[in-house]
DNA sequence: ACACTTTGTGGGTAAAAGTGGGTAATTGTG
DNA sequence: CACAATTACCCACTTTTACCCACAAAGTGT
């Protein structure tokens, strides 16, 4: 499972470093071969591993063609997903148009999140953290649906 | 069970000693790997014991991706979750992230409570201490829910 | 009281990681 | 077929991190 936080910068080319802590899982169980997509739900871009991504597209295959927010979500993450490899320092290149679509340019912030990780900009990202911070520790506000009864 | 109160101090790499009297515990159950990461109810850091942070993990992974506020909770705890290791002094490095958010920069409380650890900056605990003592202690104030009924 | 161990603290250094950019090859387009 | 744009690969530099060593303070036992 992945985990952690990781800031990062895209150089003129729009290449990221994937840190290094990864890299070793990354290469042994996917040779270094990824795919990148969108993140449907937040904008801001999906990283899986090869065969994880395998997993995720069966699964997309299997809804229905007749359910509108179905044909949507296969469409898109589908339609976006894009393969792409470490090169020798460990980098990927994020290809244009999902930069557009994350509203990614300089900076960015990389989140290991179980099975894949998310690619934010690092304003974007952080203006989400700032909300939730605000609403979860708001204690007149509605204490979090799903939180509640979760016990850490 | 962790329990107790500990002050430190962090140096200039952000660096903090566990006392000692837990790091046999930590080297036995865990082999001296743990997680770190934000608590989003109060402004410090949670630090697990990596077997006790699977367990987190598998419960954030069950949270469904549609709910906003679940989605949210997953990426926050996931995305700041950082493996760290006890060195050859019994010390660890907290990221510049985590201790910015925490506002942690040169002296710091570690809390036990239970299955982790608390780290918060010291002069914030003192205040939180203050401000919680006086609303629980003062009959007017709303008598706090599941505490009314806990016999101490 | 003294020596010795354990704990806390500070910092130096070498290796690794992150970053930036040049150039050649490939691809797509007019 | 020629040209422009994009991509892959290479090299160089800067920053960060991990590991090591050294010392100060406090506690322990003789």
């Amino acid at each position: 499972m992945f985990r952690g936080f990781s800031s990062v910068s895209l150089d003129s080319k729009g290449r990221v470093a994937i840190p290094s802590r990864y890299r070793d899982r990354l290469m042994v169980d996917a040779g270094g071969c990824l795919v990148q997509t969108l993140n449907p739900l937040d904008r801001s871009l999906w990283l899986y591993p090869l065969p994880d991504w395998e997993l995720i597209e069966e699964k997309l295959a299997d809804l229905s063609d007749f359910d509108r927010q179905s044909r949507r979500a296969k469409q898109m993450m589908r339609g976006y997903a894009t393969d792409c490899q470490l090169d020798a320092h460990g980098r990927i290149l994020i290809p244009a148009e999902l930069r557009d679509y994350a509203q990614i340019s300089k900076q960015a912030v990389i989140l290991g999140q179980g099975n894949k990780f998310e690619i934010w900009n690092k304003a974007s990202w952080e203006e989400q953290r700032e909300h939730w911070l605000s609403q979860v520790g708001d204690e007149q506000g509605e204490p979090a649906g799903a939180l509640q009864s979760l016990s850490l």
